[in-house]
DNA sequence: CTGTTAGCGCTTTCAT
DNA sequence: ATGAAAGCGCTAACAG
């Protein structure tokens, strides 16, 4: 039981004072070259690891983060993260991190633009962003790069920039897990389904296509890639499907699953219920509130989940300690990818309650 | 942005001094009943959390847990349990919690009598069980409840006693969750195996019975009572089991799928390797090192997972709210039951490393 | 019984 | 450039 080191004890051992190491510390200058080798000697031979909770109590600034991600409504996936982040401002609290929220239509493009537009002007010390569309991300991380403050990825990553560090579920791996659950509940002479959602005025989001891909690689490797139909369904316009889908499944008797790699399984689970379409499996993405409802009534058979809450947890603690430390961290964090099925379903919601806050 | 209020608000809002709201605060008496009735009235009205990591750093006594569990080897459940308490420990640095460890041999009840009989001598301010044995384990709880200190279940729960609270899967659901899971990867007509361990000089433990019965329920709700076969092996030594299963196999060609419900499937898996049993799925309980690694080989198809470093974690961060603030907790926390296969695996075991500590 | 005060580890201001 | 000192929210000893 080896006592805790303190930063007075830092200072006992370099010969200097508390103060000195605490500019050392915080890189906050006025410090001679002779004092500040005498400190870093020290850091060398001791693991002193400052308690973030007590910084917090006597610092005078206060760090505003801002949160730019897509709105949502109840139960959906974005509300999670964005609970998550609110948790962790919780849990810090003796920082009083000022956390703003910015939010835009991630089927808007044009709101995403504005959005990102106002965040400059927010002179914030941090930004966490929840990205949708590649080029409004890429320019927003542009400004953010140039104005010298650091942002943090959730949900996923956009490429040629340099955040911080990401929370995020692989894509690929996701998709290639689909394939794998939808393979292994269904018998070997399966065919299946790929629901793709028709977007209104853009292509589908990157994160779709690298599922997808992740599909493909697991059915080419397994032999199965003839075996896969690609039909499009409407999320805006569910009673477009009627249509849309049409009589599919009559006309493909050997289809036995289906999978759809957005957060909108319970789109196509509605349509199957509708058109009591039995016999076959669905996999969906995404532990959402429609999605939970469609596992529990049997539509839906599997569902990753990407613990979103967690990454909005994750995002908020990574950026706390760049900010307060400098602290770097590694530049993407694969979060798991839970599967879920009607079992274990409760476990998860359930859970959330208790695993995070050490607030009480 | 509301301010979070602090001590000395209540102590303005009751009239009194901050001394005074703590004393009530921690029940340490010297308080007069107006006093008392006026902070309390204060509390009804505002929402006071005190920042725990601040109360650390002032309080003058120490803690003392004591976690009594299982001796284990690298790689094994109990490991990740104590790596669990470890970094609650560090996180609640700020209050220098003394964490002793008390170790048994999970297969001797003997060695568990001798070692819960040293716990009350160390006169513990809580203690962690990690249960194996149902008498010993009541005898201890009795002992504990008289001298007036808390403990918490890890693992699983010994009705009959009152602990604060415990953190443990439930394992009905994690017996029918397996039957749920090796039901759905076979053929609609396969027959089953469940691989029982033997073992010596015990009942099987509780965990197991248990589990079992969630299996059985699963398999009859769905009209396979009949196809489960019961065969035992031996993890002492696994060379018994080339006599102990036998051609099991080869006499039943329709066994598609097995399970085994303790956490050493791998032994199963090793078997299955060494005479080249193939076409027959294998699910298992627990994220072992030995059990992953027949998960990368392809001998295990599914393992289920218990959080068990998030037990210990939160099992810690109970009993420290409590020890506190007296704060009690929810009987029994169940824990997520996490479907692990080849291509998630990576992800739970790297995560690890991320997901806890708030210390850097 | 109660208010005042010292002190925990850390940051920051203020003299030097 | 540096050390001393004050103060953050909280607890506990102390003086009344």
């Amino acid at each position: 039981m080896e006592q805790k080191i303190r930063i007075k004890d830092i200072a006992r051992l370099a010969g200097v004072s508390a103060g000195t190491v605490d500019r050392v510390l915080h890189n906050r200058g006025n410090v001679s070259p002779a004092a500040r080798r005498a400190v870093e000697a020290v850091f060398e031979q001791v693991d002193y690891r400052p308690n973030i909770h007590l910084s917090g109590i006597s610092l005078r600034r206060r760090y505003k983060i801002v949160a730019a991600i897509p709105e949502f409504s109840q139960g959906e996936y974005w509300e999670c993260i964005r609970r998550g982040i609110g948790r962790a401002v919780e849990v810090y609290e003796s920082l009083r991190i000022d956390c703003r929220f910015v939010f835009y239509d991630q089927f808007d493009l044009y709101s995403c633009r504005e959005a990102f537009g106002r965040i400059a002007a927010l002179s914030p010390d941090g930004v966490i962003i929840g990205p949708t569309f590649r080029d409004e991300t890429v320019g927003l991380a542009a400004r953010l790069d140039e104005l010298g403050i650091p942002y943090v990825y959730v949900d996923s990553v956009i490429d040629g920039t340099s955040p911080l560090t990401a929370f995020a579920a692989d894509p690929h791996t996701c998709g290639y897990l689909t394939g794998k659950l939808i393979d292994s509940i269904t018998p070997p002479d399966a065919e299946f389904v790929l629901f793709q959602a028709v977007r209104v005025g853009r292509a589908s989001a990157n994160t779709t296509i690298l599922r997808k891909q992740g599909l493909m690689d697991y059915l080419t490797e397994h032999g199965l890639a003839n075996n896969l139909h690609r039909v499009p369904f409407s999320v805006m316009h569910p009673e477009r499907n009627d249509e849309l889908i049409g009589d599919f499944f009559e006309r493909h008797p050997c289809v036995k699953g289906a999978v759809v790699l957005s957060s909108r399984s319970s789109v196509i689970a509605a349509y199957m219920d509708k058109h009591r379409i039995e016999g076959v499996k669905l996999v969906g993405v995404d532990l959402t509130e429609n999605n939970c409802r469609e596992i529990r009534r049997g539509y839906i058979d599997f569902v990753l989940g990407q613990r979103p809450e967690q990454q909005g947890y994750l995002a908020v603690k990574a950026m706390i300690h760049h900010l307060l430390y400098g602290d770097s961290a590694k530049a993407c964090n694969v979060m798991p990818l839970d599967i879920v099925t009607r079992e274990n379903l409760d476990l998860y919601s359930e859970f959330s309650e208790v695993a995070y806050s050490d607030a009480k």
